[in-house]
This record gives structure tokens, C-alpha cells and sequence, in this order.
DNA sequence: AAGTGGTCTAGACCACTAT
DNA sequence: TAGTGGTCTAGACCACTTT
């Protein structure tokens, strides 16, 4: 089994390396290389022609712009994350496993990890393994949530889902997740309340052509975090986010879903999630009541 | 003149390893160190008492942790950074001479520094260098700033100093402050305008026993960034901060002063900035306006 | 040309987890 | 006992900056 996942792998890192080997002196690196499997596979190669014959460029400038070989390795371990080759929640294959893959040193592979864990996309557990990061574990459960409660410790909320169904994207959505105006989106309007305390008011607009399959129905039914449902359902997993906070006033409609006096102060937080590739595919936008709880955040 | 660093830095990182490498197999341990400037004193340590006979714990349970060579290595640089052996701004020594001064490899001083710089202490330059980091200059003047405007760019804000004085501090000040109700604090309350438009309204606290010689006619008369003052004339680093951000009402001193109408909804910020040591040196209370200008947050 | 940080390899051993 | 990530060393070479 494993041989064959080798065999693939090697072939995949050596459209990569190319571009890499060829400018740098082939002969004192691969030196360094005796024994890898890529050693003929690079050799022979410079007598094929590339998909695309332009060597990486990261400037623009017409100057060509080479990665370094961990940076690459990271790109193809991301390409096994972002294609499901390895789940969320399940072990990705050990340092040795990957350098011996991708015909590298451990310590190469071990760099490329050390970026996906400092992003939160893999979680290294010592002596278990690698990990794909998973909205579903408890311990990344209020991952993108920094409301805290003024005493004691966050807890997760009840969730009463006001109103859900599928609409034409409005312009100022549209943009924010880089679809055309009047495309297909997923409207969901929900309350979440701490301690039976109404906390937060929001609407989550999902990207429709990615969410083919997601009906209103499974929306209404479902009480969980919505991210864990797209997680599994959908595979698409939520890697990082924008946030852009004001404060504003709650008007009538607000005010008495809240069951706050007109014109109550609250956070305006409109955030925006993006998945592999940074494609946005959610924007949300939640008031906060800042009675109970504060948006914590930390400064270096 | 880096001799007697050498032996200075080596007697010092002598105390730290003792704890650590007396638990670990000392003959296969040294024999990696072969040519090390620590390997005599070491072994010749093993036969004198060191100053607290306790191993270092980090637990409390009793049962000895021992931290990493890289780790007690970066406790070191920090303390000369600390210590004001290298000012902001300054390079600190290579990783090369630092080695050499600690009696490790390269590579373990490599790594200290690679945390040091992922806490944004230092900041390193390919070619030229490690430096210390500082908020004088242009790249990290926004470092704790996360309000951005609606468009366009970040720019420095025009500062009206409103009052500033001594005095004792309140008791919410003070348990931020780390010190006792009463205690001597210097206070501030400026506003904060860009592009003529009031925008910023906020209080400082500084600990008093730390800007002891700060006056209140040097703060009036000073117009730039706080942080830079406190760097350049107290040699005090602001090196990391937490936030509470809650939505408020304008009540009407504060709407007179920043020319809103009552009960404007603000955002308020509250910060604690912390030094070396993780000792906190400033509470500041702000009033954001966000009607032109937003809170950015990145979240991962 | 010399000095700095950045990358890469190879090999050893430690710490932790599971079987 | 075996397998995983974590630490540490040693040495080579690359990329960038300054002299």
C-alpha cells in the first residue's frame, strides 16, 4: 500500500522541484540526495518538457523567484489536506513517511509541518502523531469566537435559528464572498443566548455553489456549530477569518429580538471565513450585547 | 573584547544547564558537546552546590520538568534584552557568536531566536543581522493599533493632550496595574484626531514606581507616539497587550468631546500593556469613533 | 571578500503514547 | 517494544548585504 502512494507522491514533488533544482548546482545538491528517489526522476526529467515552461515566479518583476524545498513540501502536504486525502480530525502520515514520500530529509518535512501547525491547520500531538485540525474537537470549538463572559469560563450557547432560506446574493455580499450579485446564497438568521441570556444576533450568508446541497430543512433541524456541519457534510473547513468591528445601536426589530431598550449599544462584527485556497465562503455578520461579555483580543 | 563575553555568557549558561543536563544521560550527551566550552565546567560543577539546590519545576507537583536547551537559551537573550545589553533598534550578536558564547550549536541558538521573533522581540534581516525590536520605528508604529479606516491607508494621528497629571491609583487601575489601590500612577487623557475628525478618546495609566522620573510638563510637551517616549527615556518595552472591547454610549462629556451627539454609539477598548516579565506597565481606556474607521481582527 | 541569516541534510538521542 | 514528534549537533551551501 504504502509503496504505491510513494511512487505517486514522488512523481507529484517532481513537477515541483523543478523549477527549484534546475537554477540552483545540480551537482553538489544532489550529492546531499544519494539514495533518493527522486535522484533519477530529477535527472531525467531535464529532458522533458513542464505543463507550463515558466519557472515559479513570486514577483512579477520578470526576475524569477525560487521557493525553498520546504515551502514546496508544504504545498503538496496542503494539497493532500485540501483534496481529503486526509480527513479532519484524522492522522496525517508521520515526518519519516512524508520525507520518504516526497524523497526529502525529515528535517525538511518537519519545517513544512511546523508552518501548517503555526496556521492551525494540523495539530502535532507528541508521540500520537499529526493531526488534521477539525472545527469538531472541543478543544478548537470556540476557535474563531473571542466573546468571552465578563466572570467564569465561555460555555457553548443555545442556538435558535429565526429564519433560514436560500436568496440572491445583495451587491455587498456578493463582494465580500467574491461571487457575482444575484448568485445563489444560503441565508440564515439565529440567536445564541448564554445562561437563557440573549447574546448574540446574526446572519451567516454561505456561498451557495458551494453548498450545493445544503437545505433549508437540515438548517432549521440542525443545533449544533454551524462550521462543524459544514465540516462534515460538506468537507469545506473554515481556516481563517477577517473580522471588522464597530459599535452601533440596536434599532426596534434589534432591540426586541434582544429583549434590549431601543438604541442599546452593541458590537457590529462582520466577518468573513475562507477555506483552502483563501476562498471566501461564509460572511456573518453578529451583534453582540456587551452587558455579560467582551471581545477579547491579544496584542504582540 | 568578545573574550570576556565568552566567559561571562558561558558561566551564566553554566547555572541554567546544570539543572537540565544533570537528569539527562550524561555520556551520551557530552559526547555530542565534544570541543564545547561548557563540558569542563559541567563536569567539574557536578561536584559544587548550586546557589537554589532545586531542580527547575514547572509544575508544582513536585515531579521535576525540565525545559529544552533552546528554550533556556532564549531565557538568556532575553535577559540581556532586558538588561539593556542590546537597545532597541540594535543588532544583537550573531547566531554564530552567540553560540559560541553559550557553548551550543548554532542550530539551538537558532531556534531560540526564531521564538523571540515569532513574539515580535526581534526581528531578523537575511544579510544583515538580528535585531531588537522597536516602536520607534516606521514598521511597527501601528503595531497596537488595530483601527484601520474604512479607505484608505493607516496614518499618525494628530494628538491633543486634554489633561495630565499624577495621582493615586483607583482600585480597578491598580489590580490591572499589578500594584495596590493608592499607589502613585501617572494619568492621561488626550484625544487622538485623524484627518481633523476626533476619533480616538482615551485615558493612560502609567505605573508610577516605573516612570518615576516622568514629569507631567514632559508629557504635555511631547506630542509623538506614548510608546516611543516611555522606549527612548525609560528604556520600557511594550512588548505585548491584551484587549476588552465592549460597545458603549457616548454620554455627554464624552459627546462634547469628540463632537457627537449623546448616547453615539463607541467602541471601548480597554488595554493592558505588558514589559519583559510579564509585568504590566499601562492600562489605557479608550473611545473609538467608528463611523469612518473600523477594529481589525485576523482570526486563525 | 567577508559576514549575516536561511535552507538542507544526516544521524543521534529524548519524551511521550500505545500495544 | 515500537512508533511518533521533539531536541540537539555538525557541516555544507545558498541568498542577501556591506565593505
Amino acid at each position: 500500500m504504502p509503496a504505491t502512494s510513494v511512487s505517486v507522491g514522488s512523481f507529484a514533488v517532481n513537477i515541483y522541484l523543478m523549477s527549484y533544482i534546475r537554477h540552483i548546482n545540480f551537482h553538489n545538491f544532489l550529492d546531499g540526495m544519494a539514495g533518493s528517489v527522486l535522484k533519477s526522476l530529477i535527472m531525467s526529467s531535464a529532458h522533458t518538457s513542464l505543463p507550463s515552461g515558466q519557472p515559479i515566479t513570486a514577483n512579477g518583476s520578470g526576475a524569477p523567484t525560487f521557493s525553498p524545498l520546504y515551502q514546496q513540501i508544504k504545498k503538496l502536504i496542503l494539497q493532500g489536506l485540501q483534496s481529503n486525502e486526509w480527513r479532519p480530525g484524522e492522522m496525517i502520515p508521520s515526518e519519516m513517511e512524508l520525507a520518504g514520500r516526497y524523497g526529502v530529509s525529515q528535517g525538511t518535512v518537519r519545517k513544512a509541518i511546523d508552518e501548517l501547525a503555526a496556521e492551525n491547520l494540523v495539530v502535532r500531538r507528541q508521540g500520537k502523531g499529526t493531526f488534521v485540525a477539525s472545527h469538531l474537537e472541543a478543544r478548537s470549538q470556540f476557535r474563531f469566537l473571542r466573546l468571552k463572559p465578563n466572570v467564569g469560563a465561555a460555555h457553548y450557547p443555545d442556538n435558535t435559528i429565526i429564519e433560514a432560506r436560500r436568496l440572491r446574493a445583495p451587491a455587498d455580499i456578493a463582494r465580500q464572498l467574491e461571487i457575482k450579485t444575484g448568485d445563489s446564497v444560503i441565508f440564515m438568521l439565529r440567536m445564541q443566548s448564554f445562561d437563557g441570556v440573549p447574546t448574540i444576533l446574526e446572519e451567516l450568508w454561505l456561498s451557495g455553489a458551494i453548498f450545493k446541497g445544503l437545505s433549508v430543512e437540515r438548517m432549521l433541524a440542525y443545533k449544533g456549530p454551524m462550521y462543524a456541519l459544514l465540516e462534515t457534510e460538506f468537507g469545506t473547513q473554515m481556516l481563517r477569518a477577517t473580522e471588522s468591528i464597530r459599535a452601533v445601536a440596536a434599532d426596534e426589530r434589534v432591540a426586541a429580538l434582544l429583549g434590549l431598550p431601543l438604541n442599546t449599544p452593541l458590537l457590529s462584527v462582520n466577518r468573513v471565513s475562507y477555506t483552502y485556497g483563501d476562498k471566501a465562503v461564509e460572511v456573518r455578520r453578529s451583534l453582540y450585547v456587551t452587558n455579560d461579555h467582551y471581545y477579547h483580543n491579544d496584542l504582540s
